[in-house]
DNA sequence: ACGTTTTACTAAAACGTTACAGTTGATCGG
DNA sequence: CCGATCAACTGTAACGTTTTAGTAAAACGT
């Protein structure tokens, strides 16, 4: 156990390794760099070894001021806390380790942190960009700020901007569709939504998902089977407006809530109404929350593919690094009903 | 607005910035190091005006290189996806940024990952080094390579290896007897435990603040009201257990899961059995996830201070980098007792 | 045996900063 | 008015790599 006190670490550099092993750096700099058969076999193990014993690792920043690559990708993320995109965010970094990348992160919730953010990603000469889930709404200085970059740049889960940029979103639209389908399919007639805020894409789109499954089958929109089901008002208000639901007549069948956790409340708000959670009304969520399985009863809801988004967004960095790709793409992907015993369909 | 068609972007560098404002380039490092007060002021006006024009952005590689910091931090995760993890990650990037710090991650679950997530951070220079959460065995080797390292480390939510090295960990013993003390106090007498696995810290730590509190009530301790709600055993298994539980003579008029997701399958299978929670049944879940107020009915828990550590480990590793810390600490936060419905107090 | 190719290297110039040791020319105290 | 201090700079050597252009010696073909 040679456990040196403070031993003043000398750090050691290509310098040494080529002083130890009687080459000039060049020569070591060809073994890093896998140029292996520029050397007698012999040379290159007394290297190997050397290398081995003084523990060498080398400096990423110098080598990365010369190739102007660091093997970092920087991601900024929306402040919003939610458990989804930070999982989003998870599986990116498993993307990227495989091709031995990795993700320098950065939050953003005004546009201000967003800039900032961009200018020290860029500073610290991240190769890419992904933007996750950042604000909605861009001036085109920002845009243009973005674009004289010159580096792959993707977004996830924003609002289409501008076509020469690369997205990654999601059809929440499709998504809320066909869950009120399966409803319709189900039987039910009258379906009501706790929408969420308008002013979010997500809340827009699954509206208006919810309003086509209902054209397309001729059943009417009612303005009183939608009720706000934002964040931006308490849970206490999703219980009132669960309640309000049930006192319409006829009372909805089915309550499709803008996502997982307002689910949960209805779910509740229904059960402390004496009603009974698929039999009296169905209920389905949004986004496949991790906890979602394990509701009274286990919540259907609509699976939000945030890790193959994730991927997605990973892969299309990479490409554009390694130049194969170099169109910009906009990829939608499709989200999953995951159906469960709240809809009633498998009890 | 001046798109430029692929401009061949020029990198523009400290060395142009002189150029262009007639200086040296020592001159306008001075400005990029705040020593403002070796100029006049309208040299300084004239070096800032034109690094604004020339959107100019210094390159902190390059200075990494010489100052040796690069105001990074490297966070190495377990692969674990639980939410709580992430959360803390996410709060540990707000605190990195107040200091103008980023974090660099990189997920690890063996040792072998662990130990080349370590490889890369330190190739690429990081000036700190957080354990969030990752495997609790390790070898005497890894750890030398760690104290080799000479740089700010800390670990979080590990179990305590060496002094030498810096902590924070949170009380799960206590976190446990408290709850469990709760439910006494409300005059329970008959609690049942759905521990985690014991080869994990958290699972024997948790079950040890049980036995805790029991016996400090003289209540005794009973094999049979203890059943395991490990994640390495399925849903169906802690719902069965919840209901062996149930079967009990006398049946235990409260249990306390691991976690807060077995908590939400043990209160559904007590109100799959006709019972009630918490007039039949209480129950305690363990960490406070965001879906648990949510719950019917809203789960009482002991709140992890997941955000906390989190803080104070970045604090740890800034203090150390800036010097002023010096010695290893080791902290350990309280857990607290969040008070809602599920258990009976506040109906 | 001679020119040519190949093999196994090496020297030195980048990369974009900071840091330190100077160097001017002006100001100042006596 | 002279040496000393000071203000406002500048020149250049690092930092640890890669890369390009080269070189000396060995191998090869004829």
């Amino acid at each position: 156990m040679t456990r040196s006190q403070r031993p003043a670490t000398k750090r050691i550099t290509i310098k040494d390794i080529a002083q130890a092993a009687g080459v000039s750096i060049s020569t070591v700099s060809n073994v890093l760099n896998d140029r292996s058969d520029a050397m007698t076999e012999q040379t290159l193990e007394r290297i190997l070894a050397v290398m081995d014993e003084l523990d060498y690792r080398p400096n990423l920043m110098a080598r990365g001021l010369v190739t102007r690559r660091t093997a970092t990708i920087g991601v900024v993320i929306a402040e919003i806390e939610t458990p989804l995109f930070l999982q989003s965010l998870s599986f990116m970094e498993s993307i990227a380790r495989e091709a031995s990348y990795n993700l320098l992160i950065s939050k953003a919730h005004t546009i201000e942190d967003e800039k900032q953010a961009i200018k020290v990603l860029t500073a610290k000469q991240v190769d890419g960009l992904i933007f996750l889930s950042v604000s909605q709404y861009t001036d085109d200085d920002h845009l243009n700020e973005l674009r004289r970059l010159d580096m792959p740049v993707v977004f996830v889960n924003r609002a289409t901007l501008h076509d020469d940029f690369d997205h990654v979103n999601w059809d929440d639209t499709a998504g809320v569709d066909q869950a009120t389908e399966h409803l319709i399919q189900l039987g039910h007639r009258h379906i009501a939504h706790l929408r969420g805020p308008l002013s979010r894409q997500s809340g827009a789109n699954r509206l208006e998902g919810y309003r086509r499954a209902l054209e397309r089958h001729g059943l009417t929109y009612r303005e009183d089977y939608v009720k706000p089901g934002d964040y931006t008002v308490s849970p206490e208000q999703w219980q009132q407006s669960t309640l309000e639901l049930l006192d319409l007549s006829p009372r909805p069948t089915a309550i499709i809530a803008s996502d997982d956790i307002v689910a949960a409340v209805v779910m509740k708000a229904i059960q402390q109404a004496q009603l009974r959670v698929p039999y009296d009304v169905a209920v389905i969520g949004f986004d496949d929350q991790h906890f979602s399985p394990f509701l009274h009863p286990a919540l259907t809801t609509v699976r939000l593919p945030v890790l193959a988004a994730g991927k997605c967004a990973v892969e299309m960095v990479l490409g554009k690094i390694a130049g194969e790709r170099t169109e910009s793409e906009h990829v939608k992907l499709p989200c999953t009903l995951i159906i469960r015993e709240s809809c009633g369909a498998t009890t």
